[in-house]
DNA sequence: TGAAATAGTACCAAAACAGTACTATATTAT
DNA sequence: ATAATATAGTACTGTTTTGGTACTATTTCA
């Protein structure tokens, strides 16, 4: 199915929470913030952190801050991490793995939407998820993204 | 894991197989055509024509031909058919499906890149795979593919 | 030394995916 | 008539992915 995965989705939030605040926060914080499965926000921590979005401080007091500013994490470096690198279809990426690419009727136009998407995904970082967060600013964002195209 | 799945992948073949002939074709004769397993066509088919995307002819040298021309088939339709009505995220559609919504960081950009992805295969129809197709392989009156494996 | 935190895995159940199978019905060629 | 060929509808199954848990080890600080 064409849709995000939780884990994607809370790393989203993750990564939101981790740009507003300059202390470590631990996973079991943020999971009482957002009421989310506290087991499943520690390995997604540990994903991102082991992928290098993130940097974990140990012991106690410990927890994760952003190990990039939040201008240069895409939604495409977290999908990388919690899903695997976006194919929308598995030619995208090495035309070799469709052997009858000469014939295929379907490959030009999906790696054209797949490019898209993906260029999409590249421009949209963190910052862009914090600076239209509802919460943060209501009216943000909307106009401007709906009016930026996919091409 | 936001990939096509491979009945979608299917289906775009099978539509533009249809789209370029105007006598009936059966099931068998496409699967064979393609080298794809014939009961996954044959039930991809039902449920095409289940939504009135095609037509069929019942009996012997019955099969399918498209209810609508290739030009008012998206590949938004496609996908609402063989796997759910595109949804990058549930609370697209439904705000209250979200848990957190009150805070939550990430519905509002998403939703925008679920908005421009959706009006991105609303706008590519059958008819932008066959023209594209058409000019990556010239010879329009094969009667052989090789397998077709997108995603 | 103990509490609180990350690190690294390994595990499990439920859902989705890819594909098959079977029964019923319609049409047509012979 | 009837055999052959086709769709209609639906149920089934094995495999993979997803969503989530659990356990052990290590680090740090009070």
């Amino acid at each position: 199915m064409l849709k995000l995965s939780k884990k994607t989705d809370y790393a989203i939030i993750l990564l939101c929470h981790l740009g507003d605040v300059d202390a470590p926060v631990s996973a079991q914080e943020i999971a009482g913030n957002y009421q989310l499965p506290q087991p499943m926000v520690a390995n997604i921590l540990k994903q991102l952190g082991a992928a290098g979005l993130i940097q974990s401080v140990r012991g106690q007091n410990g927890g994760y801050v952003l190990a990039r500013n939040a201008e240069s994490i895409s939604l495409s470096d977290i999908i990388s991490v919690t899903d695997n690198p976006f194919n929308l279809v598995e030619c995208a990426h090495d035309e070799e793995l469709c052997k009858v690419h000469q014939c295929c009727p379907t490959r030009q136009p999906l790696v054209a939407l797949h490019r898209s998407i993906q260029s999409f995904m590249e421009d949209m970082t963190l910052s862009t998820f914090i600076s239209e967060s509802y919460f943060e600013n209501p009216d943000a964002g909307r106009t401007h993204h709906e009016t930026a195209h996919l091409s």
